[in-house]
DNA sequence: GAGATTAATAGATACAACCTATGAGGGGAG
DNA sequence: CTCCCCTCATAGGTTGTATCTATTAATCTC
């Protein structure tokens, strides 16, 4: 059985006329009856009654034509979101996203993406920066939202945000009464991180900033979560640094100051793997560019 | 496109290697690298990123194996379910019966004939026998279940219940003592029968009846429900001639009582158009004849 | 670098869809 | 009743195309 028989079929159902759907499908009547006959055939028993004058549905010819309209129906469906998938218009993403993303990066992005593409499925997953580079990479998430720097030679990365690491710390503290704080100044102070399990790069970068200036960070609780931190730090439990964005905590009691010297800068990146030919990557990432274009 | 397109990319998409996939298809791999190539071209974009040695899907091809996998279940499914409709064993079956058949006939059957093709959408039409030969003719209704006698030269019948004419008029009724009653006697009462315009060969048949006896019925109250026949002379309005079941009609204050000499039989039916070739239609009469037999 | 593996290309072949010509049955007009 | 037209089926030839065989090109493995 092929589409043509179908196709054939449909046409003398709704003709009744050999004579008319023949010409209706641009084939003369004989090549249609030998075509008719060979459905039949296939199917074992008549679609139709044919008297030497006229044609009619049998029963079973009438539920067969139920299911070959339906049939046809999916085919043109198929051949024309086939198209639409091809331009990355319909389909899945799966979107990896580091938590402090979600304060206006990630939702900025995904408004305008989901207008624009409203036909895609879009699945978020809450995931550090180390392990998105693995979901990446065994492909459980198709684009990123992380933060740089990693060392990863499969993925690329387009920065979307740049921003200054700022301290954090208790309004009531001695040292929230300056407008800048000097590094040095956090030897002594317990530390509140983010995990250095979880944490990859960012991690790093913080431990060499305090290195740099002669001392490696008191950290006395490790948690996993932004706000997290800032809520611990409001408690008086420690000061810490925090990316500038994390100001969108509001959180009482916390004060964010900048760090005295040049601005050491922490930056959130879009990232998808190397090899990637997915237009809805593609897609995806161009709303992520001209989002972050229109952040600055 | 045709079905074998589609048969041929889902087994290549199925295995990703062309040269399984054309053993499994008892082809060889050139003809199918063509014939996915076709499709390929029928489609405007590629299916699959094929390199020297390995394949594998395109976002838009995965899209399009979901359809293309739904089409073939539904051609599988359709491939199934005809011969069955051939058979009788799925469709849609529209019965007319009269309320009469209502009391036990109608539901012994359907509850046989649902058993046994529970696939079979069963629509029922409460019709007056002359209703249900248009109807029949019409193809409004596939079958009928009336009363005899008709006449009908399109539509075939076959007997299901044959019953004695009987008398029903009010307890209290002088004549009630009587364990039989002459037609004769009957001659001054007034009269409760169904509509002359709604019931045909029945009331004629009844007319017959009265006149062999010498009068014509005093019809004072024409009605078109059995059971508001039975109701009004409970309620002293008049008397009846019903046909035996309507005693299972349990209405307080009625008699039922047969009629002296040869006993006048009044005759339901199973009707279908006489050039009916439905295996459905079929099926049912044969449920209804197999239901007439063990009711005797 | 040689051999094995895999997909594409080229050309030949065979099948089947389609065509033309014709036949058979049936209905309607005269 | 006869003739003609209408409609679908059958027969046989033609053409298109799906398939086959043979080969090439590229890539991976040993």
């Amino acid at each position: 059985m092929e589409l043509r028989h179908l196709r054939y079929f449909v046409t003398v159902a709704e003709e009744l006329h050999f004579g008319r759907a023949a010409t209706r499908l641009s084939i003369v009547q004989p090549s249609l009856s030998q075509q008719i006959r060979q459905l039949e055939d296939e199917l074992g028993f008549p679609l139709f009654y044919r008297t030497k004058r006229s044609v009619e549905l049998t029963d079973a010819g009438k539920v067969f034509l139920t299911e070959a309209q339906h049939i046809l129906a999916q085919v043109r469906e198929a051949k024309r979101t086939a198209p639409r998938a091809y331009r990355g218009e319909v389909g899945r993403l799966v979107v990896g996203y580091i938590s402090s993303s979600t304060y206006d990066l990630l939702p900025m992005m995904l408004r305008v993406y989901r207008e624009r593409f409203p036909d895609v499925e879009v699945a978020l997953r809450e995931l550090t920066t180390q392990e998105q580079l693995r979901a990446l990479e065994r492909e459980y998430i198709q684009v990123g939202l992380l933060r740089l720097p990693i060392s990863a030679p499969m993925v690329n990365v387009e920065v979307v945000r740049r921003e200054p690491i700022v301290c954090v710390l208790p309004e009531k503290h001695p040292l929230a009464m300056r407008e800048r704080i000097a590094v040095s100044l956090l030897a002594e102070e317990p530390f509140v991180l983010q995990s250095s399990q979880r944490g990859g790069g960012y991690y790093t970068q913080l431990m060499k900033l305090c290195l740099a200036s002669g001392f490696s960070p008191n950290v006395i609780q490790e948690v996993t979560e932004m706000h997290t931190i800032v809520s611990l730090v409001a408690a008086g439990m420690g000061v810490s640094l925090v990316p500038l964005s994390a100001r969108n905590i509001r959180s009482q009691g916390v004060a964010y100051r900048e760090l005295e010297g040049t601005a050491t800068l922490t930056e959130m990146a879009v990232a998808w793997p190397r090899d990637s030919r997915s237009a809805i990557v593609q897609n995806f990432l161009a709303v992520a560019m001209e989002t972050a274009t229109n952040l600055t």
